[in-house]
RNA sequence: CGGCGUGUGGCUCAGCUUGGUAGAGCGUUGCGUUCGGGACGCAGAAGCCGCAGGUUCAAAUCCUGUCACGCCGACCA
C-alpha cells in the first residue's frame, strides 16, 4: 500500500471536541471519522486495526471449542418480550416497528437470539457443552457517548454463549474464558490489562469479572489491593470500616439552625464527620416511598450496592415541605415510618452518633444504634475509600483507579434458559434448564484504549500484532533516481516474504512524512534518502524509539524481517499457556 | 434527564459587547524555488455565519424559539 493512495486525510490540528489523547490522535490520523453523536466509521488504517483484533479473538475462541456463528441485528421484539427484557431495559434499547407495525428492536446484545438459536438443537444432554460466538455490530442507545471510540451508540463487538448442564462444568468452562481472555489482551500488546471482579447488571447472574486496562482517562473505578491480589470494581467492593467505640453519652436533641450539611453541623457541634449519619434519599419512581440511605459522613452511598438490595431501579428524590421528610435533618432515630430505610456497615459500632432530628433546625448527640433503635441491620451500601481495607486480606491497603472496561465474562445461570423455555433431557430423562456463561470484547474500545495507553506526543505507538502495517518505507526525496529505485526494490521485496509494508513515495517534505508516519503508528520504519544511500545504508528505527540504526542496503529486508520476529516475539513473551 | 458551554469554508479560530460589502492560519488547486521533523513566493477555488421566526432602512452581530454538538453529573453488559 502507498501512503499517497491511502483513503483519510491525516492533519495536524487538536479537533476541539477531543479530550483525550486517543481520540484526537485517531482522527488526525485518518483512522475515524464522526458521523454522528456516538457513531463512527473507521477509515480503512483503522479498519485493518480492528480487522487483526478481531483474527486474535477468533483464532483464541476457536481454541477454547468456540463456533462462530452470526446473529442478525434486526431482532423482532417478541424475543425479548420472552426474556422480559423488551420491558425491562429502558431506553438503551432501540425500538421500532417494521411496515407492519410490528415491534422490533436493534440488537444490543445476543442472549435471546443465542437462546432461539440452539433451543431445538439442544435438547439432549449429550450436545452439551458447548460455545457459541459471533462478532458483529451492535447498538446501544447510550445516554452520553463520549472519548471518541471508548465510549460509542454503534460498535463491534465479539460476544459468546456458552451452553452446560451443571454449575461445576459452566465453573470449569469459566476458568478457560478467563484464560482465552488473558491471552487476547496479551497478544493484542496490552498485557498491562487486569482482571476484576463487578457487579453483574442486568445481565443477571452472579459470578462475573471485567477485564480492565488501567488509565486516568478510564471511566470506572477500580479498587486494588497493594498486599494480596484483590481486584474489584468499585460498584462491587465490600466496603469494610472499623469504628472504635466510645461510651455513648445520652441521646440529647439540639438546636442547629441552619445546619443542612454534614460539614455544616460537624463544624457548628465540634464533632468529628467520623462520627456522623449522613442521609441520601431516594425514589424507585416519582410517587413512590422513599429509599433513605444511611451512611457515616465521610462515605458516599454506592447506588449500585443499594439498587441490588432495593431490587430496583432508583433515582435520587427530592424532598419538598409536604413530605413527611426533612431535607437536611434527616436522621434514622424517629423517622418516619412512611419510609424505607437502610443504615450501612460504616455506622457500625460508634457510640456516639450525630445523627439528624427529622425536625427542621435539630440535630441528635450521642445516638447509639444499637442502643437506641430497634432490630438494627447494617448492610454494606458504601463506597469504599482509598486506603480503606481490603475485603480479602484486611488490611488498609486499599489504592483506587481509574481503567476502561475491555471485555467482560458472566455467569449467567438459567435467567434466559427458563424465561425462554430452553431445556434438555438428562440421562434419566428428566428436563432441566441449560447453565448459560456468555462473554463479551469490544472491539474499537479496544483499538482505541490500546492507543490510549500506547501513545506518545506525536501519535500512536501499535504492537505489532495489531499495526495496521508492520513496516512503514520513508522514501525521502523520491525525486532522485537512485533513491526510488532503492525504496521500490526494498517495498517489493519486503511484500514478497509477506512482510506487510506501507510505502510513503510521495514528494513531500521529509517533516511532512516522517509526522504521518508518526501518526499513523507502523512499528517499523525504514528511512531511505540520498544521505543515507551515500554510506549504502538505509536507517531503521521503530515507532516507539527503543531501535535506531543503520543498515546496509543488501541486509536490510533480511534485519526488518528479523525485527519483526523480535517484536512478534516480545508479544508472544507475555502470552501464558493454558494450565 | 439536570447544570454549564459552543455552533462562522475540510480543520483551528477571530469578528458579536457598540448592527453597515464575511476574515486569518492550516488544508486544498496551479506554477516556481526548496528538501532529514508539518518550508517559501505568486496565483486560485471554496462560507445563504446551525435552523426558523422577530426587531430594523439594514442582522453573523440584538430578541424569541428550536436543533445539533461538547463538558460535568445521572445512567450504562
Amino acid at each position: 500500500m502507498k501512503v499517497a493512495n491511502l483513503v483519510g486525510q491525516r492533519f495536524k490540528e487538536k479537533p476541539s471536541d477531543c479530550v483525550i489523547d486517543s481520540h484526537a490522535l485517531m482522527v488526525r490520523g485518518g483512522f475515524m471519522k464522526y458521523v454522528g453523536n456516538g457513531i463512527y466509521s473507521e477509515f480503512p488504517v483503522l479498519r485493518r486495526i480492528t480487522a487483526k483484533i478481531e483474527n486474535i479473538i477468533r483464532k483464541e475462541m476457536d481454541a477454547i471449542d468456540g463456533q462462530e456463528v452470526l446473529f442478525p441485528v434486526v431482532l423482532p421484539a417478541v424475543l425479548w418480550e420472552e426474556s422480559g427484557r423488551y420491558e425491562s431495559i429502558g431506553n438503551e434499547l432501540v425500538r421500532f416497528k417494521d411496515r407492519n407495525g410490528s415491534n422490533h428492536v436493534l440488537g444490543m446484545t445476543h442472549e435471546e437470539a443465542a437462546v432461539q438459536l440452539v433451543r431445538e438443537y439442544a435438547q439432549s444432554y449429550t450436545k452439551y457443552p458447548f460455545m457459541i460466538y459471533q462478532i458483529q455490530r451492535k447498538f446501544r442507545d447510550e445516554a452520553r457517548p463520549r472519548a471518541g471510540m471508548i465510549r460509542v451508540r454503534e460498535f463491534t463487538m465479539k460476544d459468546a454463549y456458552s451452553f452446560h448442564t451443571s454449575q461445576e462444568d459452566l465453573d470449569r468452562y469459566y476458568k478457560i474464558c478467563f484464560q482465552a481472555y488473558n491471552r487476547i489482551f496479551q497478544k493484542v500488546g496490552v498485557p498491562e490489562v487486569v482482571t476484576v471482579k463487578s457487579d453483574s447488571g442486568i445481565m443477571g447472574g452472579s459470578v462475573s469479572h471485567e477485564y480492565m486496562l488501567l488509565t486516568p482517562v478510564g471511566e470506572d473505578s477500580i479498587v486494588i489491593c497493594n498486599e494480596c491480589d484483590y481486584s474489584s470494581n468499585m460498584e462491587a467492593a465490600e466496603n469494610i470500616v472499623e469504628n472504635t467505640k466510645a461510651d455513648s453519652d445520652k441521646l440529647l436533641c439540639v438546636e442547629t439552625p441552619n445546619c443542612k450539611t454534614i460539614e455544616d453541623v460537624c463544624a457548628f457541634l465540634k464533632s468529628d464527620v467520623k462520627t456522623s449519619c449522613k442521609a441520601v434519599v431516594y425514589q424507585k419512581n416519582i410517587d413512590d416511598k422513599f429509599v433513605v440511605a444511611f451512611v457515616r459522613g465521610d462515605y458516599e452511598v454506592n447506588e449500585t450496592k443499594l439498587r441490588n438490595l432495593v431490587g430496583g431501579e432508583i433515582h435520587t428524590a427530592e424532598i419538598t415541605a409536604d413530605d413527611c421528610l426533612v431535607a437536611g435533618y434527616i436522621g434514622p432515630y424517629g423517622i418516619s415510618n412512611e419510609v424505607e430505610f437502610y443504615i450501612d456497615v460504616s455506622l457500625k459500632g460508634i457510640g456516639n452518633i450525630v445523627a439528624g432530628a427529622n425536625k427542621e433546625g435539630y440535630h441528635y448527640t450521642g445516638l447509639d444504634l444499637e442502643r437506641d433503635l430497634e432490630n438494627v441491620n447494617y448492610v454494606d451500601i458504601s463506597k469504599i475509600k482509598e486506603g480503606g481495607i481490603c475485603p480479602c486480606c484486611k488490611k488498609s491497603a486499599i489504592t483506587i483507579k481509574r481503567g476502561i472496561e475491555v471485555g467482560n465474562i458472566f455467569q449467567l445461570g438459567t435467567k434466559y434458559t427458563e424465561t425462554m423455555n430452553m431445556q434438555y433431557t438428562d440421562e434419566n430423562g428428566e428436563s432441566h434448564y441449560p447453565i448459560m456463561g456468555c462473554y463479551g470484547i469490544g472491539v474499537g474500545r479496544l483499538a482505541a484504549s490500546v492507543c490510549e495507553v500506547h501513545h506518545d506526543e506525536y501519535g500512536p505507538i501499535w504492537p505489532i500484532s495489531i499495526a495496521p502495517w508492520e513496516v512503514q518505507i520513508c522514501c525521502l526525496r523520491a525525486d532522485d533516481e537512485d533513491t526510488k529505485q532503492v525504496a521500490d526494490k526494498l517495498y517489493k521485496d519486503l511484500t514478497d516474504i509477506g512482510i506487510e509494508a506501507l510505502y510513503d513515495d510521495r514528494q513531500v517534505r521529509p517533516g511532512v512524512m516522517f509526522s504521518d508516519a508518526d501518526l499513523i503508528g507502523v512499528p517499523i520504519r525504514v528511512i531511505i534518502s540520498p544521505r543515507n544511500l551515500k554510506e549504502s545504508s538505509v536507517e531503521i528505527t521503530t515507532r516507539d524509539k527503543s531501535i535506531k540504526t543503520m543498515v546496509s542496503v543488501e541486509e536490510a529486508a533480511e534485519y526488518i524481517k528479523n525485527l519483526r520476529l523480535k517484536l512478534f516475539a516480545d508479544i508472544e513473551s507475555h502470552v501464558q499457556d493454558y494450565k
